[in-house]
DNA sequence: GTTAACTGTGTCCGGTGGACACAATAATGT
DNA sequence: ACATTATTGTGTCCACCGGACACAGTTAAC
């Protein structure tokens, strides 16, 4: 599989022209997923979008996963060029290009979990924001960390708040705190504290900057400490 | 959906008695899950565990959302009790229980994935988590912005470290970092900060506490930053 | 004892991913 | 020009999935 994310297709001499490409074929499985969700992704719904029979499909990748790996990497692209800034507001910038990304294709939020191989493209977004934490004094498995953090945080608001065309997933935080405290007039009771914390809570869909700004500053107290205590490490 | 979570079975009186109960088709699917993963579980597979065949299962249920449901709010259970603590102590040990209810049913970051009813199990896992920030000066969005930032870490990283019998997920940090590097020994000028940051990475797989931790001393400096200013509010 | 309510079963359907044999095509070596 | 051969495209078949539905079996209430 990883060949096929990384390796460069090696042009067939001999026989037929191929009907279709790879690319191809990744991106009319796009199309179908942007619109109708990831679940309406089958190999004869995408075969029915192209000039070839389902079992075709099979010439240009071994199974289904290998399709979804690649229509997940080149879904994601590679994060938009931004000016020079500082590593906090290249990371809060960065994060937020990211939850875009997952607005736009909602389904990469489902393809994304579980083990899977890392496309060329998935990989630039972790370069992109490791670099902003070149000369943080962080060291590299903090680096990488921090980029777990954020995007794990990023994904989870996505999740949230994104609709999906197959029907999974999508609130909006208002519609999520309706349903909680629809369900918290019966049971109120049994859950005290959150019936509590929902008689303040506003739906203000800040649940994305809020947690954005609290690791932001955590991650900040942890570079300032060390830029204080070791100067010319 | 909502009535087969949080309402109570309406025992009958006429007719047969009932052959298995809603609970116990729940703990054989929960069994299968975790010997073989969410995959293996089948309306089909889960009867043959069973003595009833698979079409005797929609007597209990709608349909295999419902079961996944059912299942899920089931397998999440209920936090373990803890003794009274500071809120950031609170906090740290609800994340790692609720990391370690990950780790004992792993599928659980498959179905719960997605739009999807909340049952009473899950809730009490909000409940608990809220409980530690009553009166912290927090508001109740805050609140419960915090508790969507924690949940969504420990998800993430269960999701990364944790190893799932269906094959998909499930890498150590090691294998993560080495399958990283063996890519980036390919294309290393492709993704230079990455390449960099890789140098210096060591497998501690810390990733989790890192995290953990930048989130709050993020909070900390919010709730103390509350406190100084507004004394009696 | 009859009735009515409820549970369990067998059959059928469309859809899925995929194996495999085979036909069509076109560039190559002679 | 022609036969060779690698490669692509197609049709058929399979097991499995979730689920609809009619029907048989069972048991409590009247």
């Amino acid at each position: 599989m990883t060949e096929l994310l990384w390796g460069s297709t090696p042009v067939p001499s001999r026989g037929p022209k191929p009907a279709v490409t790879l690319t191809g074929i990744a991106e009319a499985a796009i199309r179908i997923a942007d619109a109708e969700g990831l679940d309406a992704v089958s190999m004869q719904r995408v075969a029915d979008d192209l000039p070839v029979t389902k079992m075709a499909l099979y010439r240009y990748l071994p199974g289904k996963a290998e399709l979804i790996a690649v229509m997940t990497d080149l879904a994601m692209g590679t994060p938009p060029e931004r000016p020079e800034q500082p590593w906090r507001e290249t990371l809060h910038t960065w994060s937020m290009d990211l939850y875009d990304g997952f607005s736009r294709h909602p389904w990469l939020l489902l393809s994304t979990v579980g083990q899977r191989p890392i496309g060329p493209n998935e990989m630039s977004w972790i370069d992109r924001g490791i670099r902003a934490l070149t000369g943080s004094g962080l060291s590299g498995s903090e680096q990488l960390d921090t980029i777990v953090v954020l995007t794990g945080h990023v994904r989870t608001l996505a999740l949230q708040t994104t609709t999906m065309p197959g029907g999974r997933a999508g609130l909006t935080e208002e519609a999520l705190l309706s349903s909680f405290t629809a369900m918290l007039t019966d049971h109120a009771d049994r859950y005290p504290s959150l019936a509590t914390a929902l008689q303040t809570a506003e739906p203000d869909n800040q649940g994305l900057q809020f947690g954005l700004e609290r690791i932001l500053d955590g991650l900040e107290l942890l570079i300032t400490s060390r830029k204080g205590s070791a100067s010319g490490y």
